[in-house]
DNA sequence: GATGTCTGCCCC
DNA sequence: ATTCTGC
DNA sequence: GCAGAATGGGCAGACATC
């Protein structure tokens, strides 16, 4: 648009192109106002080949962020600085900036009203770029200790200052985390695939995105070097690479199916998945999301170690809190608190052993694993690892009939698992990243339509939607019945499985039993945006019961000070017009589910 | 020092 | 994590 | 089928506040 070619051809070494904030958040209104994918890698691609210098921080701040994950750093503030900052900003209270939250459900767009509604006051207004905003961001980021989140607040005002009503809706997303424009990491993939080479290239690209999970870079390479620089790319020890992840399907016979006959199958552990590194006497650990949980897990990079036989490996696996003594799995909850520990690390060792089960092997001793099919990697996995307490090999075996591979499933559950992994056998198995083609497909109990897994739960209070769910409710307040007490208890919130009509609808249904406060017999530690009297009852679907901090239902019955909830609750699509809220299931109904799950927490917890 | 709130492209 | 939706 | 964006429970750490 405003480049001057000929300057810096002439100038390149003194004039720098820099890309304005402005002409960034205009593109990215483009991109939002439309649904269509071609679109927007056109707009982002034609960006992309005029971001010059700026490119990497164009695609940070394209994706929202400041750095890549694996680097760990974070911004720290998020919506609630971001309210405090628009409530300076414009001298309103910051009540009055959540009320119009909970009813516009975008607090990009609250912001670019405020600026809008606002007198034209200031004068000096310095025109903000997209390095200017990136580097307010990187100094964000660093600031720590007492006091910083007065000084960041300060740095996000300044920027919001100088900024247009536009400039602040995406100034805000990207400090919210919440960009809602329809692009994520494959719509950039896309994008730099065509703003430097051609359609064609994106495979590459994202090959090159699965080992090195750093867009920015990959642009400024593609950028600097040419796209096919890419490909020399190598998988490197050190460096994590993006996580295959696995399709669901209802049944094992739709797996069968899918799988053409036949298949690997193996224990889907309920645990935190780990990506082992192994550098010669070094060894890292990655989460899925290729964050660095080495310091963690002292006590699985120590046995690391010792069962590797390679100098280097790259290893997929799950670490999953373990009971030594009994030789059971415990619940997913206990490795939670390991995750991201950094004080009373020895004691939670002790008190918390864990088992790492290895499924793949993605690199051994320099051979890149990735491209050769499942069964050669896992051979690979097998003749490298030497079992010990604390590594394993996930238990596996290969099927080709719905009865077998039931049987496997059940041994399974009876382990403590989640249920299964289905894995292609066949030669395109190879390790890719993401969860496509159906290389892996998953199985829980849960996915069959049983009714023992479902619950009928009591509406008593509900969420203001944000971004597609905006004007209306994002979730619903949820609760059981006592009929002993009369008291309505929550257990989860609700706001997965509605259809967009279904929530349209929602406000109509429960209009009637709207309230101003909380209605005297429902307990509850969240405050809800809206209370209803306790009327309508849905048909709720969830994996497990698990000890809650929040929840009220069966309050201190189970264990002191820690109620029961619903783990992953969704909306099965049945309204129970059928049952009234004293109909609905009652606390003793959720005790007992919770007492007929295979896991408990640890005795010594309480 | 204890408690409460917020944050995490957190984990699931 | 689960689920829905536009392409 | 993919990609993206809504939404869930719950954990530890960091900081603010009492």
């Amino acid at each position: 648009m405003k480049r001057k070619v000929d300057w810096r051809y002439l100038l390149v070494d003194i004039v720098f192109v820099c890309v304005r904030f402005l002409e960034l958040a205009e593109i990215l209104d483009k991109i939002e106002s439309t649904t269509k994918r071609l679109e927007m890698v056109d707009l982002i691609s034609s960006l992309l080949k005029r971001a010059e210098d700026d490119i990497r921080e164009t695609v940070f701040l394209l994706q929202g962020k400041v750095a890549p994950d694996y680097e760990g750093i974070e911004l720290g503030i998020a919506e609630k600085i971001a309210i405090r900052a628009l409530a300076s900003l414009s001298g309103l209270k910051e009540a009055t900036i959540e009320t119009e939250l909970v009813k516009k459900g975008d607090l990009g767009k609250i912001g670019e009203e405020l600026l809008r509604n606002k007198k034209q006051s200031s004068l000096l207004s310095e025109e903000l770029t997209v390095k200017k905003v990136y580097g307010s961001l990187l100094k964000i980021s660093k600031l720590s200790g007492g006091g910083s989140q007065t000084r960041k607040l300060q740095i996000l005002l300044d920027l919001l200052q100088n900024a247009e009503p536009v400039e602040v809706r995406y100034l805000i997303r990207i400090v919210t985390g919440k960009m809602r424009i329809g692009v994520a990491d494959m719509t950039i993939v896309d994008s730099i695939a065509v703003a430097f080479g051609t359609k064609e290239k994106s495979d590459m690209v994202e090959g090159a995105y699965n080992i090195m999970p750093n867009l920015p870079e990959l642009a400024y390479r593609a950028m600097s070097g040419g796209i096919d620089s890419l490909t020399s790319l190598k998988v490197t020890a050190g460096i994590p690479i993006r996580s295959m992840l696995a399709e669901r399907l209802p049944s094992l016979s739709d797996i069968l199916e899918k799988m053409d006959g036949r298949f690997a199958i193996e224990y889907k552990y309920d645990g935190l998945r780990t990506q082992v590194h192994k550098i010669g006497n070094k060894v890292e650990l990655f989460s899925r999301r290729l964050e660095n949980i080495t310091s963690q897990f002292p006590d699985i990079v120590e046995e690391i170690g010792k069962s590797v036989k390679a100098q280097n490996a790259i290893l997929d696996g799950e670490a999953v809190p373990f009971n030594l003594d009994t030789n059971e799995m415990l619940p997913f909850q206990e490795i939670s608190r390991r995750r991201g520990r950094k004080y009373d690390l020895k004691e939670t060792i002790e008190k918390i052993p864990v088992v790492l089960f290895l499924f793949d092997a993605m690199m051994i001793n320099g051979t890149n694993l990735m491209d050769v099919p499942y069964a050669q990697r896992r051979l690979k996995l097998t003749n490298t690892i030497e079992e010990s307490q604390n590594i394993k090999i996930a238990k596996s075996r290969v099927v080709s009939d719905v009865e077998s591979a039931e049987r496997f499933f059940n041994e399974a559950l009876e382990a403590g698992c989640e249920g299964i992994m289905a894995k292609s056998i066949e030669d395109k198995s190879i390790y890719k990243p993401g969860a496509r083609e159906f290389l892996w497909i998953k199985y829980k109990r849960e996915y069959q339509l049983e009714m023992e897994d479902t619950v009928d739960l009591v509406v008593v209070g509900a969420f203001g939607g944000q971004g597609k769910r905006s004007g209306g409710y994002g979730a619903l307040l949820m609760a059981v019945y006592s009929r002993e007490e009369d008291k309505f208890r929550t257990v989860c919130k609700l706001g997965s499985g509605f259809s967009d009509e279904q929530l349209d609808n929602l406000p109509r249904m429960l209009k009637p039993y709207s309230l101003k406060s909380r209605d005297h017999r429902v307990e509850s530690t969240i405050d809800a945006d809206f209370w209803f009297t306790p009327s309508l009852v849905l048909e709720v679907k969830g994996a497990e019961i698990t000890l809650s901090p929040t929840h009220t239902c069966c309050r201190d019955i189970v264990k002191k000070g820690a109620g029961l909830a619903i783990r992953f609750p969704r909306f099965t699509g049945k309204w129970r017009t059928d049952k009234k809220a004293d109909e609905a299931t009652n606390e003793q109904e959720i005790i007992e589910m919770y007492h007929s799950q295979r896991k408990k927490v640890l005795a010594d917890n309480a």
